[in-house]
RNA sequence: GGGUGGAUUCCCGAGCGGCCAAAGGGGGCAGACUGUAAAUCUGUUGCGAUAGCUUCGAAGGUUCGAAUCCUUCUCCGCCCA
């Protein structure tokens, strides 16, 4: 018998936290973070991570369980993710999968299959360096070579996954595009409804807007300037979120702060597009505009569709 | 008041008689994605299905042909008074 799971999926800034926490009281539930930053301690402001007081007592994993130098993967998701449903179920609750990272989400969903391999840093860095020297489609032709299944369904320019796809071969001797096919064919192990938050495109950037400018009030320019003091550095994964990359320029006196302001919302927006581009293209579900509803009212509409998951549980 | 430089498609900005619906960048829109995913990458962006139509401050003019040349006007920058 299949076990239960939620799933919410949508763009940053539309209501996914406050959402989530109703459902969450609303149906016995506890959290899990699907989120590739919140992971991380010292980041809160910038990554919008819930509060103690918005979580009301509601109980939250894979939040700030890294520190930024950390290495944090899909793969690292999933065996986390699973660990922690694991712990829900063992309590009689459903865990609720909460987060903007949509290729985490499908990865837990479909139980996506990660072949551990020990990643080779030193031939990522080979391939990164012919790019660098040769071009990018030098690289690309090897591809093509011993995938070209793969090399026809990605663009030469997009170095790193050809990297990734070149270094799966040689990790494997397998190809990564045959691994992947075989993935497409699994079903989900769990008995999982997807609620997929959006609202209105111009409503959405507002808010993004004014959410920005709220975390700086908050003084997001000093928990970044606490994260660099500390010697976390911009080429780390953590420190290229948004939110903190763009800050960078600016105390390296760079660019002025108000240019720095306007990049993160500008990169906050075109995330948000993202997001919404693969929960529409990857992920089947239920929508729920968000909005003119409080999450209350969006919880109502969503609330038949979760009946079959609520009735599995007991 | 005199002189001088400029006004270009959503923005910045190139073009300086035909190859121009107009380079490039920004922004927007759309999309890809299976171990960095808040990353990385792609397409598209005057209207129209094509023919074609309407654009380069405004109005006239020169020319087979003008965003590009001439005249006047409007606005902006700089210099001299």
């Amino acid at each position: 018998m299949k076990r239960p799971l939620v799933v919410i999926g949508g763009p940053t800034a539309c209501g996914k936290t406050g959402f989530s926490i109703v459902l969450a009281k609303k149906i016995g539930g506890e959290i899990i973070s699907a989120d590739s930053m919140q992971i991380y301690r010292g980041m809160d402001i910038g990554t919008a991570k819930v509060t103690r007081e918005e979580a009301g007592g509601i109980v939250h994993y894979l939040i700030d369980e890294l520190d930024p130098d950390e290495e944090y993967n899909v793969m690292r998701f999933q065996q986390m993710a699973k660990r922690a449903m694991e712990e829900i179920w063992a309590k009689g609750k459903i865990p609720i999968v909460v987060g903007g990272t949509g290729f985490y989400i499908n990865a837990l969903l479909y139980d996506a299959d990660f072949t551990e391999t020990e990643n080779d840093a030193a031939y990522r860095q080979a391939c990164y360096a012919t790019a660098e020297k040769e071009g990018a489609e030098v690289l690309f032709r090897q591809l093509q070579q011993i995938d070209p299944e793969y090399a026809a369904t990605t663009h030469a320019h997009n170095v790193k996954r050809v990297t990734r796809a070149l270094e799966y071969y040689h990790l494997t001797g397998e190809k990564l595009s045959a691994h992947n096919a075989e993935q497409k064919e699994k079903d989900s192990p769990y008995h999982a409804a997807v609620i997929l938050l959006t609202m209105e495109r111009e409503k959405l950037y507002r808010r993004i807007e004014q959410r920005i400018d709220t975390m700086v009030e908050q003084g997001l320019l000093a928990e970044v300037q606490g994260l660099l003091e500390k010697g976390y550095t911009a080429d780390l994964v953590s420190m290229q979120g948004i939110g903190y990359k763009e800050f960078i320029p600016y105390f390296e006196g760079k660019t002025t702060l108000e240019e720095a302001v306007t990049q993160l919302k500008t990169n906050t927006r075109r995330f948000a597009k993202r997001q919404l581009t693969w929960f529409r293209r990857q992920i089947d579900g239920l929508w729920v505009d968000m909005s003119k509803a409080t999450p209350e009212e969006a919880l109502e509409d969503a609330l038949e569709y979760l009946q079959p998951i609520l009735k599995s549980k007991r």
